[in-house]
RNA sequence: CGGGGAUUAGCGCAGUUGGCUAGCGCGCGCCGUUUGGGACGGUGAGGUCCCGGGUUCGAGUCCCGGAUCCCCGACCA
């Protein structure tokens, strides 16, 4: 995409009262847009982030089995009113309303009672089970406190899966794949090495639930760290029970800060019962099914990771999610070598965001910093007849040719 | 939901004991000179001083009420 007609600008200063770094380098870059507290639209750069972090998790959830589905944001009261959750006693974070005609809706939180009433219409058998489903959604939550820029919303999308079991131990064998089909994506996403697989208090169906802590300064929960096992306890079940049930002793726990980025849940037939969805299985008995929920904020990922990965001129994407690949910044008068090495690139495959305007070299260094892609390259009076590659997150630079240059990323 | 801070041009800010035509920087338009780390000169456009009342000859400034934003805390199925 050539940079003359991406429509959002760059800035150099900002509200003094914005203080999380990653609400700070994404405005600033023209990634968001701040609609109110807590409301957030992803402008062009943002939204190709965006779509990059989902598609990772899409590809991951699809590898375990799960269909991909689009529910609704507004949801039937009377399925909440069955599972005992329409009421600011047991969900506070609501935002409800009513229709013309007087009837109640809820604009979805969460979609266990959405997803159930579907699967009441298709699952009636054992042989129909098991059942994975997931979304891209997004989320209504009435936070008494929005914070943190984009880490914690009052809007935002969630992917969230559901499992429909036939009975605890097809539903456990499955939490398994899903818990390893998170811990790729986080590894795919280049936070893997700071993410951890946390112990959570769970339901009525398993003693615990489990997280995935993204260690950070911003981060809102506490965990403790056995890095030797390459696990965490979340400060709610950091008892001296649970850390002898994990075999981890108190003294080699660190305290960190976290974000949490994901959780899994075994949700039991808590929410089959109450809304009556069942099979039938092979000895005619019929029976609740077993869920189990799984959900990753793509939009908190997103914000965590530029909280890790920026340094003091800006954000560094890694690969897997930066909006372009390379940013091809021409410092020469006339565009003729850099048209030629856009147009090269762009046949080979890559995503390239071309800085074709008049601007000072500074201006376009800087916003190239700012910005974030993964690899500069510097068309000028230094360079020749090649280009120069420069690695944001390590300052190495080498001259390639343009056959180099592809064959190296190829 | 408790406490604190803030709201003046697209953005960042100043605005004195109430005073006359509300300023500065960035950004933006035009002209010219520049081009490897956010260039320079000239010139120009841009205002519901958050909103609603009140006091006053006169309110960005004082009083009352409200809204919104940010921070700390509580909360986070």
């Amino acid at each position: 995409m050539k940079q003359s007609h991406l429509f959002t600008k760059v800035r150099k200063e900002l509200p003094a009262d914005e203080v999380s770094i990653n609400a700070q380098l994404l405005l600033r870059a023209g990634y968001i847009h701040k609609e109110m507290a807590g409301v957030y639209a992803y402008l062009p750069l943002g939204w190709r982030v965006m779509n990059k972090v989902m598609q990772v998790i899409r590809e991951e959830m699809n590898v375990v089995g799960g269909q991909e589905l689009f529910l609704t944001s507004l949801q039937d009261s009377k399925k909440w009113k069955d599972t005992g959750r329409w009421s600011d006693e047991v969900i506070d974070v609501w935002f409800r309303t009513t229709m013309a005609n007087g009837t109640e809706v809820g604009l979805a939180n969460t979609h266990e009672e959405a997803i159930a009433q579907v699967m009441i219409n298709h699952i009636h058998s054992y042989k129909d089970l098991p059942v994975v489903a997931y979304q891209f959604q997004t989320k209504f939550r009435n936070e008494l406190r929005a914070k943190s820029g984009i880490m914690r919303s009052r809007e935002f999308i969630m992917k969230d899966m559901y499992s429909f079991s036939r009975n605890k131990e097809e539903h456990d064998a499955f939490y398994e794949k899903a818990q390893q089909a998170y811990i790729n994506v986080f590894e795919r996403l280049g936070i893997g090495n700071v993410t951890y697989f946390t112990f959570a208090s769970g339901g009525s169906f398993s003693q615990f639930s489990h997280e995935f802590q993204t260690v950070s300064e911003v981060g809102e929960d506490t965990i403790y760290i056995d890095e030797e096992k390459g696990i965490a306890l979340n400060k709610e079940v950091y008892t001296d029970e649970v850390m002898e049930m994990l075999g981890v002793k108190k003294d080699t726990l660190v305290e960190k800060a976290a974000v949490e980025v994901g959780n899994i849940f075994t949700l039991g037939t808590k929410y089959a019962e109450a809304l009556n969805l069942s099979y039938t299985d092979e000895d005619g008995s019929v029976n609740p099914v077993f869920m189990g929920s799984y959900g990753i904020g793509p939009g908190r990922v997103m914000g965590a990771i530029v909280e890790l990965l920026h340094d003091d001129k800006g954000i560094v994407w890694p690969d897997a999610i930066a909006p372009f690949r390379f940013h091809l910044v021409n410092l020469n008068k006339d565009s003729v070598q850099a048209d030629s090495v856009y147009d090269s690139l762009q046949r080979a495959g890559f995503d390239v965001l071309y800085d074709d305007r008049s601007a000072s070299a500074g201006a376009k260094l800087a916003e190239a910093d700012l910005l974030g892609m993964p690899y500069r390259l510097v068309i000028g009076s230094r360079t020749g007849d090649k280009v120069e590659h420069t690695v944001r997150k390590t300052g190495k630079s080498d001259l390639y040719s343009v056959d180099e240059l592809i064959s190296q990323h190829a």
